[in-house]
DNA sequence: CCAGTTTATATAGCAAGCTATATATTATTG
DNA sequence: CAATAATATATAGCTTGCTATATAAACTGG
Protein backbone atom coordinates (compact mmCIF):
# COMPACT_ATOMS: atom_id res chain seq x y z
CA UNK A 1 0.00 0.00 0.00
CA UNK A 2 1.31 3.41 -0.87
CA UNK A 3 2.51 6.11 1.33
CA UNK A 4 0.12 9.05 0.80
CA UNK A 5 1.93 12.19 2.32
CA UNK A 6 -1.22 13.82 1.66
CA UNK A 7 -2.60 11.50 4.74
CA UNK A 8 0.55 11.59 7.04
CA UNK A 9 -0.12 13.63 9.63
CA UNK A 10 3.98 14.29 9.77
CA UNK A 11 4.37 15.35 6.51
CA UNK A 12 1.60 17.85 7.10
CA UNK A 13 2.53 19.17 10.39
CA UNK A 14 5.57 19.93 8.86
CA UNK A 15 4.38 21.94 5.75
CA UNK A 16 1.77 23.80 8.65
CA UNK A 17 4.35 24.74 10.74
CA UNK A 18 6.86 26.26 7.85
CA UNK A 19 3.60 27.98 6.91
CA UNK A 20 3.02 28.95 10.15
CA UNK A 21 6.60 30.32 10.30
CA UNK A 22 7.16 32.03 7.29
CA UNK A 23 3.44 34.20 7.79
CA UNK A 24 4.74 34.91 11.45
CA UNK A 25 8.34 35.69 10.23
CA UNK A 26 6.71 37.88 7.55
CA UNK A 27 4.25 39.41 9.90
CA UNK A 28 6.88 40.42 12.21
CA UNK A 29 9.82 41.33 9.84
CA UNK A 30 9.03 45.35 10.66
CA UNK A 31 9.99 44.44 13.96
CA UNK A 32 13.48 43.08 13.35
CA UNK A 33 12.89 39.72 15.01
CA UNK A 34 12.99 36.38 13.84
CA UNK A 35 10.32 33.66 14.88
CA UNK A 36 12.34 31.62 17.43
CA UNK A 37 13.36 34.75 18.72
CA UNK A 38 9.77 35.29 19.02
CA UNK A 39 9.24 32.56 21.36
CA UNK A 40 11.98 33.10 23.46
CA UNK A 41 10.73 36.46 24.47
CA UNK A 42 7.47 35.15 24.59
CA UNK A 43 8.83 33.18 28.06
CA UNK A 44 10.92 36.37 29.03
CA UNK A 45 7.78 38.78 28.87
CA UNK A 46 5.79 36.34 30.99
CA UNK A 47 8.86 36.39 33.72
CA UNK A 48 12.35 38.40 32.81
CA UNK A 49 15.34 37.06 34.62
CA UNK A 50 15.00 33.50 33.61
CA UNK A 51 18.22 31.23 33.59
CA UNK A 52 18.75 29.91 30.33
CA UNK A 53 18.29 26.11 31.31
CA UNK A 54 14.90 27.87 32.40
CA UNK A 55 13.89 28.63 29.06
CA UNK A 56 15.32 25.27 27.59
CA UNK A 57 12.83 23.76 29.83
CA UNK A 58 9.64 25.90 29.04
CA UNK A 59 10.16 26.19 25.23
CA UNK A 60 11.15 22.32 25.00
CA UNK A 61 14.21 23.17 22.69
CA UNK A 62 17.84 21.97 22.66
CA UNK A 63 20.10 23.59 24.74
CA UNK A 64 22.45 24.26 21.82
CA UNK A 65 19.80 25.74 19.95
CA UNK A 66 18.68 27.77 22.88
CA UNK A 67 22.40 29.01 23.59
CA UNK A 68 22.51 29.73 19.90
CA UNK A 69 19.51 31.97 19.71
CA UNK A 70 20.42 34.07 22.96
CA UNK A 71 23.86 34.88 21.23
CA UNK A 72 22.17 36.31 18.38
CA UNK A 73 19.47 38.03 20.59
CA UNK A 74 22.33 39.71 22.63
CA UNK A 75 24.03 40.72 19.57
CA UNK A 76 20.55 42.08 18.26
CA UNK A 77 19.68 43.93 21.19
CA UNK A 78 17.12 41.94 22.62
CA UNK A 79 18.33 40.83 25.85
CA UNK A 80 21.54 40.90 28.27
CA UNK A 81 23.07 38.04 30.08
CA UNK A 82 24.33 38.94 33.58
CA UNK A 83 26.17 36.98 36.12
CA UNK A 84 24.13 35.21 38.73
CA UNK A 85 25.84 35.49 42.04
CA UNK A 86 24.84 32.83 43.68
CA UNK A 87 25.79 30.15 41.00
CA UNK A 88 29.08 31.21 38.65
CA UNK A 89 27.42 28.57 36.37
CA UNK A 90 24.68 30.11 35.08
CA UNK A 91 23.45 33.64 34.26
CA UNK A 92 19.93 35.79 34.37
CA UNK A 93 18.87 36.35 31.37
CA UNK A 94 16.94 40.50 30.92
CA UNK A 95 15.00 41.95 28.69
CA UNK A 96 16.49 45.35 27.47
CA UNK A 97 13.79 48.56 27.10
CA UNK A 98 13.67 47.53 23.06
CA UNK A 99 12.83 44.14 23.83
CA UNK A 100 9.81 45.29 26.30
CA UNK A 101 8.95 47.65 24.20
CA UNK A 102 7.71 44.71 21.29
CA UNK A 103 5.72 42.93 23.54
CA UNK A 104 2.58 44.60 22.03
CA UNK A 105 3.31 44.91 18.52
CA UNK A 106 4.94 40.93 18.13
CA UNK A 107 1.88 39.26 20.00
CA UNK A 108 -0.58 41.09 18.42
CA UNK A 109 1.17 39.84 14.80
CA UNK A 110 1.44 36.38 16.07
CA UNK A 111 -3.03 36.55 16.76
CA UNK A 112 -2.84 37.67 13.05
CA UNK A 113 -1.51 34.83 12.12
CA UNK A 114 -3.09 32.55 13.80
CA UNK A 115 -6.38 34.23 12.91
CA UNK A 116 -5.06 33.96 9.30
CA UNK A 117 -4.39 30.15 9.64
CA UNK A 118 -8.39 29.04 11.62
CA UNK A 119 -10.11 32.01 9.70
CA UNK A 120 -12.55 29.79 8.46
CA UNK A 121 -12.81 27.45 12.08
CA UNK A 122 -15.41 27.47 14.24
CA UNK A 123 -14.81 27.91 17.79
CA UNK A 124 -15.30 24.83 18.21
CA UNK A 125 -13.16 23.56 15.85
CA UNK A 126 -10.59 25.67 17.35
CA UNK A 127 -10.79 24.15 20.57
CA UNK A 128 -10.62 20.34 19.01
CA UNK A 129 -7.77 21.12 16.82
CA UNK A 130 -5.52 22.56 19.86
CA UNK A 131 -6.57 20.09 22.14
CA UNK A 132 -5.13 17.36 19.17
CA UNK A 133 -2.51 18.97 18.79
CA UNK A 134 -1.73 18.94 22.51
CA UNK A 135 -1.90 14.92 22.72
CA UNK A 136 -0.23 14.30 19.62
CA UNK A 137 2.68 16.40 21.75
CA UNK A 138 2.02 14.30 24.58
CA UNK A 139 2.28 11.12 23.10
CA UNK A 140 5.33 11.48 21.13
CA UNK A 141 6.88 13.12 24.52
CA UNK A 142 6.55 9.93 25.96
CA UNK A 143 7.30 7.94 23.02
CA UNK B 1 -4.61 40.26 27.46
CA UNK B 2 -1.61 38.11 27.83
CA UNK B 3 -0.54 35.46 25.11
CA UNK B 4 -0.31 32.05 25.86
CA UNK B 5 1.71 30.17 23.97
CA UNK B 6 -0.10 26.42 24.81
CA UNK B 7 -3.24 28.12 22.73
CA UNK B 8 -1.19 29.15 20.00
CA UNK B 9 -2.20 27.44 16.93
CA UNK B 10 1.16 28.09 15.28
CA UNK B 11 3.25 27.93 18.46
CA UNK B 12 1.68 24.00 19.29
CA UNK B 13 2.29 23.70 14.83
CA UNK B 14 5.64 24.47 15.67
CA UNK B 15 6.50 22.05 18.81
CA UNK B 16 4.16 19.23 17.02
CA UNK B 17 6.66 19.42 13.64
CA UNK B 18 9.92 19.07 15.42
CA UNK B 19 8.61 16.49 17.45
CA UNK B 20 7.81 14.58 14.12
CA UNK B 21 10.85 15.77 12.73
CA UNK B 22 12.91 14.26 15.31
CA UNK B 23 11.03 11.24 16.08
CA UNK B 24 11.51 10.48 12.07
CA UNK B 25 14.77 11.31 11.62
CA UNK B 26 15.12 8.54 15.16
CA UNK B 27 13.51 5.61 13.33
CA UNK B 28 15.20 5.84 10.05
CA UNK B 29 18.93 6.80 11.15
CA UNK B 30 19.66 3.38 10.29
CA UNK B 31 19.09 3.73 6.81
CA UNK B 32 21.44 7.06 6.82
CA UNK B 33 18.28 9.08 5.39
CA UNK B 34 17.49 12.62 6.75
CA UNK B 35 14.07 13.94 7.25
CA UNK B 36 13.95 16.33 3.89
CA UNK B 37 15.17 13.55 1.69
CA UNK B 38 12.92 11.36 2.70
CA UNK B 39 10.59 13.56 1.76
CA UNK B 40 12.18 14.41 -1.38
CA UNK B 41 11.96 10.46 -2.31
CA UNK B 42 8.40 10.28 -1.20
CA UNK B 43 8.04 12.02 -4.87
CA UNK B 44 10.14 10.14 -6.73
CA UNK B 45 9.01 6.88 -5.68
CA UNK B 46 5.98 8.15 -6.79
CA UNK B 47 7.56 9.41 -10.55
CA UNK B 48 10.78 8.72 -11.20
CA UNK B 49 12.84 11.09 -13.40
CA UNK B 50 10.88 14.56 -12.07
CA UNK B 51 12.28 17.55 -12.67
CA UNK B 52 13.47 19.95 -9.58
CA UNK B 53 10.74 22.86 -10.33
CA UNK B 54 7.99 19.72 -10.41
CA UNK B 55 9.87 18.63 -7.15
CA UNK B 56 9.12 22.14 -5.94
CA UNK B 57 5.41 22.36 -7.03
CA UNK B 58 4.59 18.79 -5.58
CA UNK B 59 6.60 19.05 -1.84
CA UNK B 60 5.78 23.06 -1.36
CA UNK B 61 9.83 24.32 -0.71
CA UNK B 62 11.58 26.85 -2.04
CA UNK B 63 13.69 26.52 -5.37
CA UNK B 64 16.76 26.64 -3.28
CA UNK B 65 15.62 24.67 -0.08
CA UNK B 66 15.41 22.00 -3.30
CA UNK B 67 18.61 22.61 -4.61
CA UNK B 68 20.35 22.21 -1.54
CA UNK B 69 18.80 19.32 -0.66
CA UNK B 70 19.08 17.51 -4.30
CA UNK B 71 22.94 18.04 -3.72
CA UNK B 72 23.11 16.68 -0.41
CA UNK B 73 21.24 13.97 -2.06
CA UNK B 74 23.78 13.32 -5.04
CA UNK B 75 26.54 13.40 -2.57
CA UNK B 76 24.90 10.77 -0.43
CA UNK B 77 24.32 8.35 -3.61
CA UNK B 78 20.04 8.59 -3.78
CA UNK B 79 20.03 10.36 -6.80
CA UNK B 80 21.42 11.18 -10.19
CA UNK B 81 20.78 14.43 -12.39
CA UNK B 82 20.62 13.96 -15.79
CA UNK B 83 20.73 16.27 -18.52
CA UNK B 84 17.34 17.12 -20.42
CA UNK B 85 18.22 16.71 -23.92
CA UNK B 86 14.91 18.64 -24.43
CA UNK B 87 15.98 21.43 -22.72
CA UNK B 88 19.36 22.83 -21.48
CA UNK B 89 17.89 24.01 -18.63
CA UNK B 90 16.72 21.58 -16.65
CA UNK B 91 18.24 18.28 -15.52
CA UNK B 92 16.21 14.93 -14.30
CA UNK B 93 16.46 13.42 -11.10
CA UNK B 94 16.16 10.08 -11.11
CA UNK B 95 16.58 7.57 -8.22
CA UNK B 96 19.93 5.15 -7.88
CA UNK B 97 19.45 1.89 -6.60
CA UNK B 98 20.16 2.08 -3.32
CA UNK B 99 17.36 5.11 -3.35
CA UNK B 100 14.76 2.37 -4.72
CA UNK B 101 15.62 0.00 -2.21
CA UNK B 102 14.74 2.26 0.89
CA UNK B 103 11.49 2.62 -0.21
CA UNK B 104 9.61 -0.32 2.23
CA UNK B 105 11.79 0.48 5.20
CA UNK B 106 11.52 4.24 4.89
CA UNK B 107 8.01 4.77 4.41
CA UNK B 108 7.63 1.67 7.48
CA UNK B 109 9.41 3.99 9.67
CA UNK B 110 6.93 6.91 8.92
CA UNK B 111 3.90 5.09 9.76
CA UNK B 112 5.55 3.79 12.70
CA UNK B 113 6.21 7.80 13.68
CA UNK B 114 2.75 8.71 12.90
CA UNK B 115 1.53 5.65 14.99
CA UNK B 116 3.47 6.94 17.76
CA UNK B 117 1.93 10.11 17.30
CA UNK B 118 -1.80 9.66 17.28
CA UNK B 119 -1.85 5.90 19.45
CA UNK B 120 -4.79 7.24 21.97
CA UNK B 121 -6.28 9.11 18.99
CA UNK B 122 -9.67 7.48 17.68
CA UNK B 123 -10.39 6.24 13.69
CA UNK B 124 -12.51 9.31 13.68
CA UNK B 125 -10.09 11.75 15.40
CA UNK B 126 -7.51 10.72 13.01
CA UNK B 127 -9.27 12.12 9.99
CA UNK B 128 -10.30 15.29 12.02
CA UNK B 129 -6.87 16.08 13.01
CA UNK B 130 -5.95 15.25 9.04
CA UNK B 131 -8.48 17.45 7.31
CA UNK B 132 -8.27 20.72 10.01
CA UNK B 133 -4.36 20.78 9.24
CA UNK B 134 -5.36 20.71 5.54
CA UNK B 135 -7.87 23.28 5.95
CA UNK B 136 -4.69 25.01 7.86
CA UNK B 137 -2.36 25.18 5.27
CA UNK B 138 -5.06 25.85 2.55
CA UNK B 139 -5.71 28.79 4.70
CA UNK B 140 -2.41 30.41 4.54
CA UNK B 141 -1.48 29.64 1.22
CA UNK B 142 -4.57 32.03 0.22
CA UNK B 143 -3.54 34.36 2.69
C1' DC C 1 38.68 17.64 52.02
C1' DC C 2 38.94 15.92 47.57
C1' DA C 3 37.77 12.77 43.69
C1' DG C 4 34.05 11.97 41.05
C1' DT C 5 29.51 13.34 39.49
C1' DT C 6 26.20 16.53 38.20
C1' DT C 7 24.80 20.89 36.31
C1' DA C 8 25.09 25.17 33.31
C1' DT C 9 26.74 26.95 29.36
C1' DA C 10 29.43 27.10 25.01
C1' DT C 11 31.21 25.43 20.65
C1' DA C 12 31.72 22.61 16.41
C1' DG C 13 29.54 20.78 12.69
C1' DC C 14 25.62 19.44 10.06
C1' DA C 15 20.58 19.62 7.81
C1' DA C 16 16.96 22.18 6.18
C1' DG C 17 14.40 26.16 5.84
C1' DC C 18 14.29 31.07 3.93
C1' DT C 19 15.36 35.48 0.83
C1' DA C 20 18.04 37.58 -2.60
C1' DT C 21 20.80 37.32 -6.44
C1' DA C 22 23.41 35.30 -10.39
C1' DT C 23 23.73 32.55 -14.66
C1' DA C 24 22.35 30.02 -18.47
C1' DT C 25 18.97 28.64 -21.64
C1' DT C 26 14.64 29.01 -23.97
C1' DA C 27 10.65 31.68 -25.62
C1' DT C 28 8.58 35.78 -27.27
C1' DT C 29 8.00 39.94 -29.60
C1' DG C 30 8.82 44.06 -32.26
C1' DC D 1 16.66 38.26 -36.21
C1' DA D 2 17.97 40.79 -32.18
C1' DA D 3 16.46 42.36 -27.86
C1' DT D 4 13.74 41.26 -24.00
C1' DA D 5 11.25 38.35 -20.96
C1' DA D 6 10.57 34.11 -18.78
C1' DT D 7 12.24 29.83 -16.86
C1' DA D 8 15.50 26.40 -14.55
C1' DT D 9 18.98 25.96 -11.61
C1' DA D 10 22.78 27.44 -8.54
C1' DT D 11 25.00 30.12 -4.94
C1' DA D 12 25.56 33.28 -0.95
C1' DG D 13 24.24 34.24 3.46
C1' DC D 14 21.27 33.89 7.24
C1' DT D 15 18.21 31.41 11.18
C1' DT D 16 16.87 27.59 13.63
C1' DG D 17 16.97 23.01 14.66
C1' DC D 18 19.80 18.84 16.00
C1' DT D 19 23.85 15.75 18.15
C1' DA D 20 28.23 15.46 20.21
C1' DT D 21 31.70 17.31 22.82
C1' DA D 22 34.20 20.69 25.85
C1' DT D 23 34.71 23.59 29.97
C1' DA D 24 33.80 25.45 34.30
C1' DA D 25 31.46 25.52 38.60
C1' DA D 26 29.02 23.33 42.32
C1' DC D 27 27.74 19.12 44.88
C1' DT D 28 28.52 14.85 47.32
C1' DG D 29 30.11 10.59 49.40
C1' DG D 30 33.85 8.39 51.48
Amino acid sequence: MAFQKERSAGYLANQMARLFAKGLHERIRPLELAPAQFMTLLALWDEDGLAQSELVRRLDVEQATMANTLTRMERDGLIERRANPDDGRSQAIHLTPRAKALRDPATNAARAQNEAALADFSEEERETFLALMRRAIAAMHKD
